[in-house]
DNA sequence: TGATTAAGACCACACTCGTAGTCATTTGTG
DNA sequence: CACAAATGACTACGAGTGTGGTCTTAATCA
């Protein structure tokens, strides 16, 4: 199941907070994303199309749940990126975000770790 | 400039190996892709408009050279992902590769080399 | 009770992408 | 020279996306 840009954005929201209703997602993002309500209302319908998001009705409203887990997304979608532009090779990508900047010293101190443990499993 | 999946693939051949044409960027492709030539040319005539290739007029036809660097690129490309997906927290994403088995060990080899590196820049 | 509001349903529209077809032209070959 | 083959130019077209409008219905408030 594809979730595109615009819906990543929604279902960010309904991770953090499942159950909201249409409303209460459009305020939540209404902050840094400055949508039209219907927008909003479309790309929530495209998710219970797809298969995304699980649909409560309450009184005359839905309730909105995500039904494939933040996990299990966000672990295809790095699987895909990288076999896409990094022909499935980690390092590189790494490798490329810690040039440009994009590694804090949170991130080294927790790959680190990481690491440690990946180690600790195989040997 | 936003470069697509199937506008990818080429650029990876023109990066490996600039200056051919049309046909030879079809050649080169042909192992792993079976597009037809002209879903190619369709390809490259739209990097060209992007701005992502220059073209090279030899006689009737065009030889192709990419005007973004690969490296730029991909780098752009990581950082945009782990924005779009990871709210730009790069360790969540090795996290993910690792529990996907997407790291293997001379990844795991690597990431450590690189940590170590940039440990040593930092302090 | 009548009018405004708010929900969802359905529709729209331009743009990108993947995938190619058609056309006109050039050029190498018999 | 005539013609087939190859090249680039232009066109197409359905699915997906970002963005939002219209329509109907139901609830709520003056």
């Amino acid at each position: 199941m594809k979730i595109s840009g615009a819906e990543l954005e929604v279902m960010n929201v309904l991770w953090r907070q499942p159950g909201l209703g249409a409303a209460d997602v459009f305020e939540a993002l209404e902050d840094h994303k400055d949508w039209n309500i219907r927008t909003v209302k479309t790309l929530l319908a495209r998710l219970v199309e797809k298969g995304a998001l699980a649909t409560e009705q309450q009184g005359r409203r839905y309730l909105y749940s995500p039904l494939v887990a933040q996990r299990d997304y966000k672990a295809r979608a790095a699987r895909q990126f990288v076999d896409r532009v990094f022909s499935g090779r980690a390092a590189p990508l790494v490798a490329h975000l810690a040039e440009s900047e994009g590694l804090t010293e949170q991130d080294i101190a927790e790959l680190e770790a990481l690491l440690g443990n990946l180690k600790n499993d195989t040997e």
